[in-house]
DNA sequence: ATCTATTAATAAAA
DNA sequence: TTTTTATTAATAGAT
Protein backbone atom coordinates (compact mmCIF):
# COMPACT_ATOMS: atom_id res chain seq x y z
CA UNK A 1 0.00 0.00 0.00
CA UNK A 2 2.23 2.53 -1.36
CA UNK A 3 3.88 3.62 -4.51
CA UNK A 4 5.63 0.29 -4.57
CA UNK A 5 5.62 -3.06 -2.77
CA UNK A 6 7.76 -3.28 0.40
CA UNK A 7 8.98 -5.76 1.83
CA UNK A 8 9.17 -6.34 5.52
CA UNK A 9 12.78 -6.35 6.66
CA UNK A 10 14.84 -3.39 8.47
CA UNK A 11 14.54 -0.05 6.73
CA UNK A 12 18.20 0.61 6.05
CA UNK A 13 17.73 4.52 4.93
CA UNK A 14 17.30 6.11 8.70
CA UNK A 15 15.03 8.75 7.64
CA UNK A 16 13.30 7.17 6.04
CA UNK A 17 12.86 4.41 8.66
CA UNK A 18 11.72 7.78 10.92
CA UNK A 19 9.20 8.43 8.83
CA UNK A 20 7.83 5.31 8.48
CA UNK A 21 7.86 4.69 11.94
CA UNK A 22 6.15 8.00 12.20
CA UNK A 23 3.26 6.86 9.66
CA UNK A 24 2.55 3.36 10.82
CA UNK A 25 2.92 4.02 14.85
CA UNK A 26 -0.40 6.62 14.31
CA UNK A 27 -2.04 4.05 11.67
CA UNK A 28 -1.22 1.43 14.73
CA UNK A 29 -3.05 3.72 17.34
CA UNK A 30 -5.80 5.05 14.99
CA UNK A 31 -6.48 1.02 14.35
CA UNK A 32 -6.31 0.76 18.33
CA UNK A 33 -8.70 3.51 19.04
CA UNK A 34 -11.36 1.77 16.05
CA UNK A 35 -11.35 -1.68 17.77
CA UNK A 36 -12.09 -0.19 20.87
CA UNK A 37 -14.84 1.70 20.22
CA UNK A 38 -16.88 -1.12 17.49
CA UNK A 39 -15.44 -3.93 19.25
CA UNK A 40 -15.76 -2.32 23.02
CA UNK A 41 -12.49 -3.80 23.42
CA UNK A 42 -9.89 -2.87 25.85
CA UNK A 43 -6.55 -1.89 24.15
CA UNK A 44 -3.01 -0.48 25.64
CA UNK A 45 -0.05 -0.72 23.84
CA UNK A 46 3.61 0.87 24.17
CA UNK A 47 6.07 1.69 21.35
CA UNK A 48 9.79 2.68 21.17
CA UNK A 49 10.97 3.64 18.47
CA UNK A 50 14.94 3.16 17.33
CA UNK A 51 15.58 6.37 19.29
CA UNK A 52 14.04 5.50 21.77
CA UNK A 53 11.49 8.26 21.83
CA UNK A 54 7.77 6.44 23.47
CA UNK A 55 4.72 6.57 22.41
CA UNK A 56 1.79 4.83 24.29
CA UNK A 57 -2.21 4.55 23.91
CA UNK A 58 -4.46 2.94 26.23
CA UNK A 59 -8.28 2.82 25.28
CA UNK A 60 -10.75 4.93 27.37
CA UNK A 61 -12.34 3.46 30.94
CA UNK A 62 -9.35 1.81 31.53
CA UNK A 63 -5.92 2.93 32.53
CA UNK A 64 -2.41 1.50 32.09
CA UNK A 65 -2.16 -0.19 35.29
CA UNK A 66 -5.66 -1.94 35.05
CA UNK A 67 -4.51 -3.46 32.01
CA UNK A 68 -1.50 -4.49 33.19
CA UNK A 69 -3.18 -5.98 36.54
CA UNK A 70 -6.15 -7.68 34.17
CA UNK A 71 -2.71 -8.75 31.96
CA UNK A 72 -1.58 -10.86 35.06
CA UNK A 73 -5.21 -12.29 36.33
CA UNK A 74 -5.21 -13.48 32.78
CA UNK A 75 -1.95 -15.02 31.88
CA UNK A 76 -0.63 -16.13 35.23
CA UNK A 77 2.26 -14.24 34.59
CA UNK A 78 3.70 -12.15 37.03
CA UNK A 79 5.24 -9.11 35.01
CA UNK A 80 6.93 -7.63 38.88
CA UNK A 81 8.69 -10.76 39.78
CA UNK A 82 11.84 -9.34 38.42
CA UNK A 83 11.67 -5.85 40.13
CA UNK A 84 10.50 -7.73 43.20
CA UNK A 85 13.06 -9.93 43.67
CA UNK A 86 15.58 -7.28 42.99
CA UNK A 87 13.81 -5.20 45.58
CA UNK A 88 14.08 -7.85 48.38
CA UNK A 89 17.81 -8.88 47.23
CA UNK A 90 18.44 -5.11 47.97
CA UNK A 91 16.50 -5.09 51.25
CA UNK A 92 18.29 -8.48 52.45
CA UNK A 93 21.84 -7.24 50.94
CA UNK A 94 20.81 -4.03 53.21
CA UNK A 95 19.78 -5.31 56.53
CA UNK A 96 23.00 -7.88 56.47
CA UNK A 97 24.81 -4.28 56.75
CA UNK A 98 22.68 -3.51 59.45
CA UNK A 99 23.26 -6.34 61.83
CA UNK A 100 27.08 -6.31 61.33
CA UNK A 101 26.84 -2.52 62.06
CA UNK A 102 24.85 -3.02 64.85
CA UNK A 103 26.69 -5.72 66.48
CA UNK A 104 29.87 -3.77 65.93
CA UNK A 105 28.42 -0.67 67.69
CA UNK A 106 27.11 -2.99 70.64
CA UNK A 107 30.66 -4.06 70.66
CA UNK A 108 32.11 -1.24 70.96
CA UNK A 109 29.38 -0.19 73.33
CA UNK A 110 30.74 -2.54 75.41
CA UNK A 111 27.72 -4.98 75.07
CA UNK A 112 27.50 -8.61 74.05
CA UNK A 113 31.25 -8.86 74.58
CA UNK A 114 30.35 -12.66 75.82
CA UNK A 115 30.91 -14.55 72.94
CA UNK A 116 34.13 -12.78 71.80
CA UNK A 117 37.10 -14.50 72.29
CA UNK A 118 40.70 -12.55 73.24
CA UNK A 119 41.38 -12.17 69.92
CA UNK A 120 38.53 -10.74 68.62
CA UNK A 121 38.72 -8.32 71.62
CA UNK A 122 41.76 -6.31 69.84
CA UNK A 123 40.24 -4.83 67.10
CA UNK A 124 37.75 -3.50 69.30
CA UNK A 125 40.15 -2.04 71.87
CA UNK A 126 41.91 -0.64 68.87
CA UNK A 127 38.66 1.33 67.70
CA UNK A 128 38.29 2.14 71.13
CA UNK A 129 41.40 3.97 71.61
CA UNK A 130 41.10 5.84 68.17
CA UNK A 131 37.86 7.04 69.50
CA UNK A 132 38.97 8.05 72.99
CA UNK A 133 41.80 10.08 71.22
CA UNK A 134 39.82 11.36 68.53
CA UNK A 135 37.22 12.57 71.04
CA UNK A 136 40.24 13.69 73.18
CA UNK A 137 41.30 15.45 70.49
CA UNK A 138 37.79 17.11 70.17
CA UNK A 139 37.96 18.10 73.43
CA UNK A 140 41.25 20.09 73.37
CA UNK A 141 40.01 22.00 70.39
CA UNK A 142 36.69 23.26 72.43
CA UNK A 143 39.11 24.00 75.78
CA UNK A 144 41.04 25.99 73.41
CA UNK A 145 37.74 27.84 72.14
CA UNK A 146 36.82 28.43 75.30
CA UNK A 147 40.45 29.88 76.81
CA UNK A 148 40.29 32.11 73.23
CA UNK A 149 36.77 33.29 74.80
CA UNK A 150 38.30 34.84 77.39
CA UNK A 151 38.51 35.29 81.18
CA UNK A 152 34.91 34.61 81.44
CA UNK A 153 35.56 31.21 80.35
CA UNK A 154 39.10 31.05 82.07
CA UNK A 155 37.65 30.52 85.62
CA UNK A 156 35.65 27.34 84.75
CA UNK A 157 39.10 26.16 82.97
CA UNK A 158 41.07 26.83 86.18
CA UNK A 159 38.32 24.53 88.15
CA UNK A 160 38.30 21.76 85.38
CA UNK A 161 42.52 22.07 85.54
CA UNK A 162 41.75 21.56 89.48
CA UNK A 163 40.08 18.44 89.44
CA UNK A 164 41.68 16.63 86.61
CA UNK A 165 45.00 17.44 88.52
CA UNK A 166 43.31 15.78 91.57
CA UNK A 167 42.16 12.70 89.36
CA UNK A 168 45.65 12.64 87.70
CA UNK A 169 46.86 12.09 91.02
CA UNK A 170 44.16 9.69 92.21
CA UNK A 171 44.66 7.53 89.29
CA UNK A 172 48.60 7.66 89.27
CA UNK A 173 48.15 7.16 93.02
CA UNK A 174 47.20 4.10 95.36
CA UNK A 175 43.78 4.84 92.94
CA UNK A 176 41.85 4.86 96.48
CA UNK A 177 40.27 7.77 96.44
CA UNK A 178 38.93 10.25 94.22
CA UNK A 179 37.61 14.08 94.58
CA UNK A 180 33.91 13.36 93.89
CA UNK A 181 32.76 16.82 95.75
CA UNK A 182 33.07 18.37 92.38
CA UNK A 183 32.10 16.08 89.61
CA UNK A 184 28.53 16.83 89.56
CA UNK A 185 30.34 20.12 88.02
CA UNK A 186 32.80 18.70 85.21
CA UNK A 187 30.73 17.21 81.86
CA UNK A 188 30.96 13.86 81.65
CA UNK A 189 33.28 14.26 78.82
CA UNK A 190 36.01 15.64 80.73
CA UNK A 191 35.90 13.07 83.54
CA UNK A 192 38.25 10.33 84.76
CA UNK A 193 36.68 7.27 85.04
CA UNK A 194 38.13 4.78 87.30
CA UNK A 195 39.86 2.91 84.81
CA UNK A 196 41.17 0.13 86.72
CA UNK A 197 39.36 -2.63 88.76
CA UNK A 198 41.61 -3.88 91.12
CA UNK A 199 44.01 -6.65 90.04
CA UNK A 200 44.26 -7.96 92.52
CA UNK A 201 40.77 -9.29 92.03
CA UNK A 202 41.68 -10.54 88.79
CA UNK B 1 -11.78 -0.46 3.39
CA UNK B 2 -15.07 -3.45 2.63
CA UNK B 3 -17.76 -3.74 0.88
CA UNK B 4 -19.06 -0.51 2.53
CA UNK B 5 -17.66 1.79 4.90
CA UNK B 6 -18.74 1.77 8.34
CA UNK B 7 -19.03 4.35 10.97
CA UNK B 8 -16.89 4.32 13.60
CA UNK B 9 -19.15 3.05 16.52
CA UNK B 10 -19.99 0.17 18.42
CA UNK B 11 -21.03 -2.57 16.23
CA UNK B 12 -24.58 -3.79 18.31
CA UNK B 13 -24.62 -6.95 16.24
CA UNK B 14 -22.55 -9.02 18.83
CA UNK B 15 -21.36 -11.53 16.39
CA UNK B 16 -20.51 -9.31 14.04
CA UNK B 17 -18.38 -7.53 16.57
CA UNK B 18 -16.73 -10.78 17.56
CA UNK B 19 -15.62 -10.99 13.86
CA UNK B 20 -14.62 -7.86 13.41
CA UNK B 21 -12.95 -7.84 16.97
CA UNK B 22 -10.75 -10.84 15.75
CA UNK B 23 -10.14 -9.66 12.02
CA UNK B 24 -9.19 -6.19 13.86
CA UNK B 25 -7.18 -7.32 16.18
CA UNK B 26 -5.16 -10.01 13.74
CA UNK B 27 -4.34 -6.97 11.77
CA UNK B 28 -3.42 -4.65 14.46
CA UNK B 29 -0.57 -7.52 15.97
CA UNK B 30 -0.04 -7.83 11.74
CA UNK B 31 1.19 -4.23 11.94
CA UNK B 32 2.83 -4.70 15.19
CA UNK B 33 4.97 -7.34 13.83
CA UNK B 34 5.60 -4.86 10.80
CA UNK B 35 6.82 -1.89 12.36
CA UNK B 36 8.77 -3.78 14.76
CA UNK B 37 10.85 -5.08 11.95
CA UNK B 38 11.03 -2.32 9.67
CA UNK B 39 11.41 0.36 12.26
CA UNK B 40 13.76 -1.47 14.48
CA UNK B 41 11.19 -0.25 17.11
CA UNK B 42 10.38 -2.42 20.07
CA UNK B 43 6.35 -2.56 20.71
CA UNK B 44 3.68 -3.86 23.09
CA UNK B 45 0.00 -4.99 23.06
CA UNK B 46 -2.54 -5.94 25.12
CA UNK B 47 -5.99 -6.37 24.44
CA UNK B 48 -8.97 -8.01 26.02
CA UNK B 49 -12.14 -8.63 23.73
CA UNK B 50 -15.97 -7.20 25.36
CA UNK B 51 -15.98 -11.34 26.12
CA UNK B 52 -12.19 -10.33 28.14
CA UNK B 53 -10.56 -12.68 25.65
CA UNK B 54 -7.07 -11.85 25.95
CA UNK B 55 -4.64 -11.61 23.12
CA UNK B 56 -1.12 -10.16 23.53
CA UNK B 57 2.32 -9.38 21.51
CA UNK B 58 5.48 -8.15 22.62
CA UNK B 59 8.54 -7.70 19.83
CA UNK B 60 11.37 -9.90 19.61
CA UNK B 61 14.45 -8.85 21.23
CA UNK B 62 12.42 -7.72 24.46
CA UNK B 63 10.05 -8.77 27.03
CA UNK B 64 6.51 -7.52 28.38
CA UNK B 65 8.69 -6.89 31.64
CA UNK B 66 11.44 -5.03 30.02
CA UNK B 67 8.98 -2.67 28.39
CA UNK B 68 6.95 -1.69 31.28
CA UNK B 69 10.24 -0.93 33.08
CA UNK B 70 11.01 1.52 30.26
CA UNK B 71 7.77 2.75 30.36
CA UNK B 72 8.23 3.45 33.94
CA UNK B 73 11.43 5.45 32.97
CA UNK B 74 10.39 7.27 30.30
CA UNK B 75 6.79 8.12 31.73
CA UNK B 76 7.66 8.96 35.43
CA UNK B 77 4.33 7.12 36.04
CA UNK B 78 4.25 4.29 38.51
CA UNK B 79 2.74 1.46 37.49
CA UNK B 80 3.86 -0.86 40.12
CA UNK B 81 1.27 -1.97 42.93
CA UNK B 82 1.48 -0.96 46.70
CA UNK B 83 3.57 -4.45 47.28
CA UNK B 84 6.12 -2.85 45.47
CA UNK B 85 5.55 0.59 47.49
CA UNK B 86 5.87 -1.05 50.46
CA UNK B 87 9.46 -2.72 49.44
CA UNK B 88 10.97 0.80 48.09
CA UNK B 89 9.66 2.58 51.47
CA UNK B 90 11.25 -0.09 53.47
CA UNK B 91 14.68 0.13 51.79
CA UNK B 92 14.46 3.80 52.37
CA UNK B 93 13.98 3.50 56.02
CA UNK B 94 16.37 0.62 56.03
CA UNK B 95 19.13 2.89 54.36
CA UNK B 96 18.38 5.95 56.63
CA UNK B 97 19.11 3.98 59.54
CA UNK B 98 21.85 2.48 57.81
CA UNK B 99 23.48 6.08 57.58
CA UNK B 100 22.70 7.14 61.13
CA UNK B 101 24.36 3.71 62.71
CA UNK B 102 27.46 4.69 60.48
CA UNK B 103 27.17 8.04 61.39
CA UNK B 104 27.33 6.80 65.18
CA UNK B 105 29.96 4.07 64.35
CA UNK B 106 32.34 6.86 63.17
CA UNK B 107 31.78 8.86 65.76
CA UNK B 108 32.72 5.89 68.28
CA UNK B 109 35.90 5.72 66.07
CA UNK B 110 37.12 8.94 66.47
CA UNK B 111 35.98 10.11 63.13
CA UNK B 112 34.20 13.08 61.58
CA UNK B 113 33.98 14.40 64.94
CA UNK B 114 34.60 17.91 63.57
CA UNK B 115 30.85 18.88 63.02
CA UNK B 116 29.86 18.36 66.24
CA UNK B 117 29.67 20.97 69.56
CA UNK B 118 30.87 19.79 72.96
CA UNK B 119 26.94 18.83 73.88
CA UNK B 120 26.95 16.57 71.22
CA UNK B 121 30.26 14.74 72.18
CA UNK B 122 28.59 13.95 76.03
CA UNK B 123 27.09 11.01 74.72
CA UNK B 124 29.86 9.43 72.36
CA UNK B 125 32.38 9.81 75.41
CA UNK B 126 29.98 8.42 77.55
CA UNK B 127 29.34 5.33 74.97
CA UNK B 128 33.32 4.78 75.05
CA UNK B 129 33.24 4.71 78.36
CA UNK B 130 30.93 2.30 78.83
CA UNK B 131 32.71 0.40 75.84
CA UNK B 132 35.75 0.87 77.85
CA UNK B 133 34.33 -0.25 80.86
CA UNK B 134 32.84 -3.69 79.01
CA UNK B 135 36.14 -4.04 77.01
CA UNK B 136 37.43 -4.43 80.09
CA UNK B 137 35.58 -6.58 82.30
CA UNK B 138 35.91 -8.73 79.45
CA UNK B 139 39.62 -9.13 79.62
CA UNK B 140 39.27 -9.43 83.21
CA UNK B 141 37.63 -12.67 82.47
CA UNK B 142 40.05 -13.75 80.03
CA UNK B 143 42.87 -12.76 82.85
CA UNK B 144 41.06 -15.60 85.32
CA UNK B 145 40.92 -17.77 82.84
CA UNK B 146 44.48 -17.76 81.94
CA UNK B 147 45.39 -17.92 85.54
CA UNK B 148 42.88 -21.14 85.67
CA UNK B 149 44.90 -22.58 82.78
CA UNK B 150 47.58 -22.29 84.76
CA UNK B 151 51.32 -21.69 82.90
CA UNK B 152 50.34 -23.15 79.72
CA UNK B 153 48.84 -19.77 79.21
CA UNK B 154 51.19 -18.05 80.83
CA UNK B 155 53.88 -17.62 77.92
CA UNK B 156 51.23 -16.17 75.93
CA UNK B 157 50.46 -13.67 78.47
CA UNK B 158 53.55 -12.44 78.80
CA UNK B 159 53.74 -12.16 75.36
CA UNK B 160 50.69 -10.46 74.96
CA UNK B 161 52.34 -8.15 77.85
CA UNK B 162 55.20 -7.28 75.74
CA UNK B 163 53.76 -5.98 73.03
CA UNK B 164 51.42 -4.05 75.00
CA UNK B 165 54.52 -2.52 76.51
CA UNK B 166 55.69 -1.26 73.29
CA UNK B 167 52.26 0.10 72.33
CA UNK B 168 52.19 1.49 76.03
CA UNK B 169 55.80 3.28 75.03
CA UNK B 170 54.67 4.33 72.11
CA UNK B 171 51.62 6.15 73.48
CA UNK B 172 53.09 7.87 76.15
CA UNK B 173 56.09 8.91 74.47
CA UNK B 174 57.51 12.10 75.01
CA UNK B 175 55.20 12.91 77.64
CA UNK B 176 56.03 12.39 81.31
CA UNK B 177 56.84 8.99 82.14
CA UNK B 178 54.07 7.24 84.56
CA UNK B 179 55.13 4.23 86.54
CA UNK B 180 56.13 1.72 83.99
CA UNK B 181 56.99 -1.16 85.93
CA UNK B 182 53.70 -2.81 85.94
CA UNK B 183 52.50 -1.81 82.65
CA UNK B 184 54.36 -4.23 80.72
CA UNK B 185 52.78 -6.97 82.25
CA UNK B 186 49.39 -5.52 82.34
CA UNK B 187 47.01 -6.27 78.85
CA UNK B 188 46.21 -2.44 76.95
CA UNK B 189 43.04 -2.67 78.04
CA UNK B 190 43.30 -3.09 81.63
CA UNK B 191 46.25 0.31 82.09
CA UNK B 192 45.11 3.42 82.86
CA UNK B 193 44.95 5.68 79.87
CA UNK B 194 46.27 9.48 80.39
CA UNK B 195 42.63 10.60 80.17
CA UNK B 196 43.74 14.31 80.19
CA UNK B 197 46.26 16.12 77.93
CA UNK B 198 48.58 18.89 79.91
CA UNK B 199 45.26 21.69 80.23
CA UNK B 200 48.31 23.99 80.17
CA UNK B 201 48.60 23.53 76.80
CA UNK B 202 45.24 24.44 75.93
C1' DA C 1 -12.56 -19.84 7.37
C1' DT C 2 -12.49 -17.82 2.62
C1' DC C 3 -13.62 -14.65 -0.92
C1' DT C 4 -13.66 -10.12 -3.09
C1' DA C 5 -15.41 -5.45 -3.72
C1' DT C 6 -14.29 -1.63 -1.53
C1' DT C 7 -12.15 1.40 1.63
C1' DA C 8 -7.99 2.57 4.30
C1' DA C 9 -3.18 2.77 4.91
C1' DT C 10 0.92 4.15 3.33
C1' DA C 11 5.60 4.53 0.27
C1' DA C 12 7.68 7.74 -2.21
C1' DA C 13 7.98 12.31 -3.52
C1' DA C 14 7.50 17.10 -2.57
C1' DT D 1 7.06 17.20 9.94
C1' DT D 2 2.99 17.15 6.80
C1' DT D 3 0.72 16.69 2.28
C1' DT D 4 -0.04 14.44 -1.93
C1' DT D 5 -1.20 10.55 -4.59
C1' DA D 6 -0.39 6.11 -6.77
C1' DT D 7 -0.48 1.79 -5.05
C1' DT D 8 -0.84 -1.91 -1.91
C1' DA D 9 -3.09 -3.82 2.24
C1' DA D 10 -6.92 -4.41 5.25
C1' DT D 11 -11.31 -5.69 5.86
C1' DA D 12 -16.92 -5.63 5.70
C1' DG D 13 -20.13 -8.33 4.21
C1' DA D 14 -21.24 -12.42 1.90
C1' DT D 15 -20.42 -17.33 1.49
Amino acid sequence: MGRGKIEIKRIENSTNRQVTFSKRRNGIIKKAKEISVLCESEIAIVVFSSLSKMSEFCSPNTTFPKMLEKYQQHSGKKLWDAKHENLSAEIDRIKRENDNMQIELRHLKGEDLSSLNPRELIPIEEALQNGVTGARAKQMEFLKMMKLNGKLLEDENKKLAYLLHHQELAMDGSRHQRGTEYASEIPMALRVQPVQPNLQEA
